[in-house]
DNA sequence: TGCACATATGAGCAGATGTTCATGTATCTT
DNA sequence: AAGATACATGAACATCTGCTCATATGTGCA
């Protein structure tokens, strides 16, 4: 029992649906961004100087790099002193990327 | 026993890992290639006019996005006649896509 | 208060991206 | 062969991205 009439059994996604999950994929769709996700992921909480010198981008490439994830809600920040400390909010992109890794990288040979 | 010293139990992406990965999520970060991916796993195969027409655009602009995703290896394009008919190559991309599509657009309300 | 440290932010710029428009190629029909 | 249909491709162009550089904000310390 469903609302909304569907024409076959193929869905289709709406073009806002498609906009909303390409703004999803949007986010990982940058080196820096991934590893900054990666070792957040893995560290649980880092400073921005860390993320930096991690990704071995500037502090400020960094900076701008997780406003971004910030105003997507991926990642949250959280001062203490003079340090801000990032950490993942989005539960989601840790199957995301780990579906991603295990696929794109471990498994080198039958990618298609 | 391993070969690369690994300063930590928090293992690191390279960065030619990091671009293979962003890599991929860039063919999804486009709301007419999410969608064109989408359509084709749901329907198998497809015509580059049909895909057009499901996503709205001209078959110009399918084709150039068809071709970033076959260059990339997650489609292949077989002719028959003077129609060219798409299917997805990369079976990794349905699971990919599956889990973005239920994270993040069933279940709103616990994105994070 | 003054200064150093950690991070954030805005402007400006170079390179990437996606579209359109014109044209090219392959196939079918007559 | 000529024309029509289906798709591909290249060039041009507007927009978007991510970086740097300069400057601002917030915090700790002397």
């Amino acid at each position: 029992m469903y609302l909304v009439p569907m024409d076959d059994p193929a869905r289709r996604l709406t073009r806002s649906d498609a906009e909303s999950l390409a703004a999803r994929f949007k986010l990982l769709a940058d080196p820096g961004r991934v590893q900054i996700v990666y070792a957040l992921l893995e560290s649980g909480e880092l400073r921005v100087g860390d993320i930096a010198r991690i990704v071995g981008a500037s502090e400020s490439a960094t900076s701008h790099q997780l406003r971004q994830l910030r105003m997507a809600g991926l990642v949250n920040a959280n001062r203490t002193g003079r340090e801000v400390h990032y950490r993942i909010a989005d539960i989601h992109v840790r199957l995301l990327l780990d579906v991603a890794v295990e696929h794109y990288l471990h498994d080198h040979g039958d990618h298609r």
